[in-house]
DNA sequence: ATTGAAAGACCTTGGCG
DNA sequence: CGCCAAGGTCTTTCAAT
């Protein structure tokens, strides 16, 4: 999926102006890149329909929404039976306190970064979702102190 | 920052819509959420004043601008001096390379998501920037064989 | 707060360098 | 590939409710 791309220094510029700021006029981002509108346009519907631009969304201020704390959970699955473990992922990336589920190697086997109310909302997340399967071994849990995401793409 | 907000139904609506596909229209949202157009341009406009939605970022397919490869790397520092952490946490979090930097309790003090063109690059990473500055103290690293993310808002 | 209407800006397509 | 031009659509403001 997604692979015979040769992008130039433009897409790429493109895709920074976007990946900053999704709501950026067509207009703007022409201009920036030194393009007719109509132009940069065309890029960005091929960037699109290329699958390079895989869509756009909102960041939402979370204490503002009353998740005053975000957690990192690391989890370690039993003997991995691979349908089991991938509905148990599927199903722990809908819950709606989780921000993002990474299935990796190494010490942990899944580590989830969680958004919740408050202490108790996030003890209530880890008995009743993760503690309940039983392809959970067991969870360790971090608090977050301070949280940053780069919005840039790296230039060619 | 940004607290005295108390939004209505209607709000989470927009906030969920928008934070799902930052390239809906205003107009697309008004009719989802039954209101004229005027008034949910109200709305968001508000929201933005307000600090409750934060702007928008374009989802680019990392694969397709040759970052092949993500990883997570759980980083120890060493008796921390304020100052100097967060210089380390800043330069971090600018890296092209670095999609996201987490400053936790427990066993890490620094996680940080990161996405490279291969085993090669990760490595000059590794050794070039985190090895190579004092504060940190060890350095484990997990290859992510998947990852998902969540674009929801949970509902009031 | 919400609305409809009006003006202006923008997007979007098609034909041509 | 990129540009211009034109038509259609959307955003944005404002007076009124």
């Amino acid at each position: 999926m997604a692979a015979a791309t040769d992008l130039d220094r433009t897409d790429f510029a493109i895709l920074h102006l976007l990946a900053k700021d999704a709501w950026l006029s067509n207009k703007q981002i022409a201009a920036s890149v030194g393009l007719a509108a109509s132009s940069c346009h065309e890029r960005i519907k091929s960037l699109r329909a290329r699958g390079v631009l895989l869509g756009a969304h909102a960041e939402v201020n979370l204490e503002a929404i009353g998740l005053a704390l975000e957690a990192v959970l690391f989890v370690q699955l039993g003997k991995l039976e691979i349908g089991v473990v991938d509905d148990f992922v599927s199903t722990t990336a809908t819950l709606p306190e989780v921000r993002s589920v990474f299935l990796v190697s190494g010490r942990s086997d899944l580590i989830v970064a969680v958004a919740v109310r408050d202490m108790q909302h996030l003890k209530a997340i880890i008995s009743e979702h993760f503690n309940r399967h039983d392809v959970v071994l067991r969870v360790e849990t971090s608090v977050v102190f301070d949280s940053r995401q780069q919005h840039a793409i790296p230039a060619p």
